[in-house]
RNA sequence: GGCGGCGUAGCCAAGUGGCUAAGGCGGAGGUCUGCAAAACCUCUAUUCAUCGGUUCGACUCCGAUCGCCGCCUCCA
């Protein structure tokens, strides 16, 4: 099967052809830098980070764009409540957006453009939407007429009519329909601005990511994801603006992921029920959480709990714990040959199935799992014949392989770790096993109690004894 | 009101017009072990919200009903 993605736009399930033959160019909707980033924010750029990483897998060539907006209405308020500048504001939580997303395991995008290194840009947009008829001037402000596009509504399904009739009371009634949205804003006192053909100003909310993303990626580009409660207005008024100023048609496919909720409820402030994803990684490793996500196809809405976690969790380590297995029986049996079984030939190939069908991540887990489980009734029967040993070999390898896009493996599966400290454990562990075989139980338990008290688990198995991190409470 | 989505075991969650409805968590047994812990193995839905219809055959297609949710306003 080659890689198909349910599309927004046709609101069906289609065969991916990207513009250019191999070429992928993706653009997801980033943050807006005004406070550190929530754990719904989170599930979008886990999985198209996930996602990104599949498609080079599969031999596509991609360039990854994702925007940071750093001037914004909520940029400024929360500048003018602290008493600081917006670009102080920006900068802070630019640099907060980087380090969570390192911390998450994702990838750093090709690029990440900010909307206020694209000024020069967008006002040039602007004015062609102006020059065009797509867009009038009002006292400084620039609106988009959103009747000159004939397309307007093609994405969320939206009938103009209607949405006039419900549209709310816009204080505003100089705009020639209450639906008309800003695309460039003059600036009030104290607010930030730069000089533009209509005096000073600010970009209205989605011009810039029209214009990075065209700019960027060029013309046409073939993935434009984000949530989708930006279905509506965002991405509409996205596509509105660049196909307006360009004539060329914006995006192919429009991917958007599901909610998140958080005990059922949707997430916010005034119920408390508000996590950033800097809280929730100060409790739980990074791979738990992608685990979280992957476990879950991506276009559902999802429910968080500490519960869910905690099952993320738990699955995760079977799958850590049957790879630390595999390593410590192939360790005896060195130069087995090529690792070729048909059978996990077989389970590789559905698990790509999986991924090519929608990035249906959690129907590819379900073929983790059962590799997992192939792998342990090996284990569990002791019997290892040379077969045995290369369809272990096969597993492992196949499990290392995927990561390279799940991202869910720690790198030292033991934990967290330095060398050094890992040479003081490997030595404590030793030095217990002598005790042990010496018959001194009681000195041997101290030891594992004590390690049990820092988080050091002590594992005794048939031959050795290994120790690990307590993954769990940390 | 308009648009869209969902309802599968105790919980989470894939999936399919017809061979045994993935997988995970939890639970119950068991193996291993100096004792533990951990781990592993086995078992855990005659049934897919309800009622009709289409069909040789539906959980999967169609219709209705009930329930839940999202968007239509800033929001991933």
């Amino acid at each position: 099967m080659a890689f198909h993605i349910y599309n927004t736009l046709t609101r069906k399930k289609e065969l991916f052809e990207p513009v250019e033959p191999n070429k992928v160019k993706m653009y997801l909707c980033g943050p807006t830098v005004y406070d550190f980033f929530h754990i719904g924010n989170a599930r979008p750029l886990i999985m198209f980070d996930v996602l990104r990483r599949y498609l080079r897998y599969r031999g596509f060539d991609v360039r990854y764009v994702v925007n940071i907006t750093d001037i914004d209405d909520k940029i400024i308020n929360k500048a003018i409540a602290q008493n600081r500048t917006a670009s102080e504001v920006a900068t802070e939580f630019t640099r907060a957006y980087f380090q969570d997303i390192d911390k998450l395991g994702i990838e750093r995008p090709d690029l990440s453009p900010r909307a206020t290194d694209f000024m020069r840009d967008i006002i040039n947009t602007i004015q062609q939407l102006i020059d065009r008829g797509f867009a009038y001037e009002l006292d400084g402000d620039v609106y988009y007429e959103v009747e000159k596009f004939v397309g307007y509504g093609k994405l969320s399904g939206k009938n103009i009519n209607e949405l006039q009739a419900g549209a709310r009371v816009d204080v505003d009634d100089r705009k020639r329909s209450p639906m008309d949205f800003a695309v460039w804003k003059s600036s009030k006192p104290g607010e930030p601005w730069w000089e533009s053909p209509w005096g000073k100003g600010r970009p209205g909310w989605h011009i810039e990511c029209s214009v990075m993303s065209s700019k960027l990626l060029g013309g046409t580009f073939d993935i434009h994801a984000g949530g989708v409660d930006l279905i509506f207005p965002h991405h509409e008024n996205e596509i509105a603006q660049a196909e307006g100023a360009s004539d060329c048609p914006f995006v192919h496919y429009w991917m958007h992921n599901g909610f998140l909720n958080i005990e059922g409820e949707k997430m916010s402030k005034s119920l408390g029920n508000f996590f950033t994803t800097r809280e929730i990684l100060a409790k739980y490793p990074a791979e738990v959480l992608r685990m979280f996500f992957l476990l879950k196809h991506y276009r559902s809405p999802i429910n968080f709990s500490e519960e869910r976690i905690l099952e993320s969790q738990q699955a995760l380590e079977r799958i850590v714990e049957t790879l630390k297995n595999i390593d410590l029986i192939l360790a005896d049996f060195q130069d087995v040959g090529a690792a070729t079984d048909e059978t996990i030939a077989n389970q590789k190939a559905a698990l790509i199935d999986a991924m090519d069908d929608d990035f249906n991540t959690a129907s590819a887990m379900g073929t983790l799992f059962e590799l997992v489980k192939s792998a342990n009734l090996i284990i569990a029967e002791n019997n290892f014949t040379k077969e045995n040993i290369v369809t272990l070999k096969a597993i492992r390898e196949l499990l290392v392989d995927v990561n390279e896009f799940f991202g869910i493996i720690p790198d030292k599966s033991s934990g967290t770790f330095g060398t050094d400290e890992s040479f003081y454990l490997d030595m404590l562990t030793e030095i217990r096993r002598e005790l042990r075989d010496a018959r001194q139980w009681g000195m041997a338990d101290t030891i594992r109690d004590r390690l049990q008290s820092i988080g050091i688990e002590l594992e005794d198995r048939k031959d050795k004894s290994i120790w690990k991190r307590n993954f769990n409470k940390k």
